[in-house]
DNA sequence: ACATTAAATGGACGATCGTCCATTAGAGAC
DNA sequence: GTCTCTAATGGACGATCGTCCATTTAATGT
């Protein structure tokens, strides 16, 4: 059983899918978020991660120099596929309202695509490593990143007209994004019992409550 | 340096400060929360544990019959703890409003002596391993407490006048626990920038929109 | 003082950890 | 084909893991 899948690199290379390291570095931060969210970042060990990629037990060595490097890589992909995913599905047109665009935000984070099983686990599990590996910290914070920027402006453009409290705006991303964390703590607690409707409706309303006459139903 | 401070058990025996197990099954919990906040859940196996608690290697096993049961009694202590902590903070007189029964919640989790560095790095440890241990499940969710009754309680009063939508207690408490577990992701994420003062702030304007007339200023 | 019971010790044990490297295998150059 | 270079392998290695238990130590009862 000897299949030889064509693959192309970014160059246009032509490759036989028997050599291909790049292809390895991906397949081996894939089985490493697979496992984590399968029995956890504590029992996530070299041998099960190559276990589960099928290759050998050199190759983390190999291509990461350490399993900490991987771990922190696994981390980044993660990060960026979050993000990634998150400019996919907010993608309205640019002459929607600022209202919608929040809501798009609070609706993307809270679909399928993003909270899912698999992704809230793997999500708290490197939060609660985070403190102690600085590598993975990098990456378990929401708060300095374009979708920051993205909800501020949206909100500023909303309370342009009274804009009595110079704070209005930064406390309405905050808590925006405060909440967000909340319901992703509430379905990684409680799958079962956990409804995106209801946790998105709930933002909605305290959103209507900060600006009276915006987000309305 | 033999000194044999005296101490008392529950029943007022008295016993020597030299054979009490009660006391080293403590000092292991103890120990394994500090081991935890310090090096994180990663590193922290029963060689370090004992080491830090000053015990020889076997106590784990005698007091606890393994890790696993260890660290299942450190979350249940960290989170019993807690609720201690929150239920003296909160005992204002029986007259209280409902509004500063609610601020006072709000103030107590944020307060240093609930949410410091050790208790979020610990906190959120515990609830990154707790989707792969059963055990330590049951202690990382603010959900199925009197917690939750108290501002649900508070909430119903507030709300009492104006009950036109049915599901505006439940929001306000859920929103409420959400921020909260927020405000204690910023805490860690950033603990230099975080700011209790802003955060309780945050949270009360949040509840100002959702109450309009309550919770001013 | 001695016997009894429970607490505490610390080392033995096999298993597994993460790292590293000598070796093999595959792809392209010539 | 042969040469060269790199990807990939899989086992060796010492360290550390968690568990268990034979032994020692301390407190209590008689």
């Amino acid at each position: 059983m000897e299949l030889l899948n064509r693959v192309k690199d970014s160059k246009g290379k032509k490759r036989s899918s028997k050599r291909d390291p790049e292809a390895n570095r991906q397949l081996l931060i894939k089985a490493t978020l697979d496992t984590i969210a399968d029995i956890g970042v504590t029992d996530t060990s070299v041998s099960r991660i190559c276990e589960r990629s099928g290759l050998s037990r050199g190759m983390i060595h190999l291509h990461f120099g350490g399993k900490d490097n991987l771990l922190t890589a696994a981390a980044q992909h993660f990060s960026a596929q979050y993000y990634a995913e998150m400019d996919r599905l907010t993608d309205l047109g640019s002459d929607a309202s600022p209202e919608n665009r929040v809501m798009a935000v609070i609706e993307a984070d809270l679909s399928e695509a993003l909270l899912n099983p698999r992704s809230t686990k793997i999500w708290h599990a490197f939060r609660g490593i985070a403190s102690s590996h600085p590598g993975i910290a990098r990456y378990s914070s929401t708060q300095d990143h374009k979708l920051v920027e993205t909800l501020r402006l949206a909100f500023k453009e909303i309370a342009q007209k009274n804009e009595r409290d110079p704070n209005l705006v930064g406390d309405a991303t905050a808590g925006t994004l405060a909440l967000l964390e909340g319901m992703w703590v509430n379905y990684l607690t409680d799958m079962q019992g956990f409804s995106r409707r209801r946790s998105v409706d709930l933002i909605r309303r305290f959103l209507c409550g900060l600006f009276p006459g915006n987000f309305k139903l």
